[in-house]
DNA sequence: TGCCTTTCACAAACCTGTTATGGAAGGCCG
DNA sequence: CGGCCTTCCATAACAGGTTTGTGAAAGGCA
């Protein structure tokens, strides 16, 4: 989280509130220090005054969605302009949210909390991952260390349970009934067949292996040896 | 979008300034109501009043919230009360805005805006793209890598939907939803073959296809190759 | 008529469940 | 401790089935 204010006393006030919510803060005095830190290292969201030294506030947020990298950082505006003109170019120029002063800390932190909130599901809510391995529900998509890995459709399905309770042993029964349907007749060596078919596109990219064997009882999402 | 309200007056305002920005405007008049619309068919945002018949607009907000297909849906509350207390609890209810009435049409204008620009990039413009792929809401048209594109009427539909939620599966049947309408009565094998006509019309250009098939799931728009 | 949509039929691509075989793990007994 | 045996698992190949691509034909609508 970047606080980029000028004012003091105020940015004590925000840092005080904001770590008390456990957020970690980092400071910025004006717009061209707030620019170049965000360049540094991107912030989960900056809070931004409207009047600085050197770059006005709107500035930095435009350039802040011109950048590709940081573009879609969240932004919240913190200003003494109240007028409606005013708010309405603010969160024009790119802001997700705009706060009048003066404000008091609890609204502050519920519209970061908003914010936040709106972000993060984007990003992960469809998502399940473990180790360098992500799932993308929504894209239906597998990939590991960054390279796509093609799965068939029983495959996806079984990926899909196994991350969702991962490091549990499942038994074969148990996986015909949880990825095949509590109502098909199948032999339980199928399950090892599409385990094995799982764990070879899995570890095309060359690491290791994340099914465990757990003999006599079934198979694990898990990478340990033993 | 939808709107819900249960005064006409102010739902005949929020209409007429909606519909102006180019904005399919629904109505609902109280929570359950707005609930079994949302149900039906999920709109790209809610305008939701705080005081309304049977639910209270936090408890539709909560429900939605809930609701695992609608989960992420943009909310902005609609409010007379300005106290800060109400306020934070709007927001913590997982809203992703509050605006208190009486407001400016402008600056709630500008509110959704900002939330879609955060939450679906796609709605709040008038052009979406996709690598090179331009399309112009505004004038009906399409290109690619320079060359103009002619499609369909139903063609358009369907690429703007998947424009609109890039790299997002579809089942055949929710692209029947999405893009027929939810009423029609079609063989779900329609939707390759238009598919296959969209698929031809972009790519007579020469590049590379840009809509992936994932088997037994459905359509994304996609350029990766799986 | 001309464009668009929907359906159909067939072919191609791909996925699935089964089986056969060989190898590994663990237990038992001398 | 070592050898043998049993049980379990990994692997490969295959035949059949399902899903998708494709071309064409029939029907609608302006």
């Amino acid at each position: 989280m970047l606080v980029v204010e000028d004012e003091p006393a105020l940015l004590t006030l925000l840092r005080y509130n904001l770590e008390h919510e456990g957020f970690e803060v980092g400071e910025a005095v004006d717009g061209e220090d707030a620019l170049l830190m965000i360049e540094e290292r991107i912030p989960d969201l900056v809070l931004l005054d409207w009047m600085l030294p050197t770059l006005s506030g709107m500035e930095v947020c435009r350039q802040i969605r011109r950048n590709t990298e940081a573009g879609n950082l969240p932004v919240i505006m913190l200003t003494a302009r109240g007028e409606e003109s005013d708010r309405v170019r603010g969160l024009d120029c790119g802001a997700d949210d705009y706060v009048v002063k003066p404000f008091s800390p609890n609204e502050l932190m519920a519209r970061i909390r908003a914010v936040l909130r709106r972000l993060r599901p984007a990003l992960s809510a469809n998502v399940l991952e473990f180790g360098d391995l992500v799932m993308d529900l929504a894209a239906h998509r597998v990939s590991r260390a960054d390279g796509a890995i093609h799965l068939g459709p029983t495959e996806f399905r079984l990926l899909k349970h196994l991350l969702e309770h991962p490091r549990r042993v499942f038994s074969r029964e148990q996986l015909l009934d949880a990825v095949w349907g509590p109502d098909v007749f199948l032999e339980t060596r199928t399950v090892d067949v599409h385990v094995r078919r799982l764990r070879q596109a899995l570890n095309k990219g060359g690491g290791a292996d994340l099914i465990r064997t757990v003999r006599a009882a079934g198979y694990a999402l898990d990478p340990e040896k033993s």
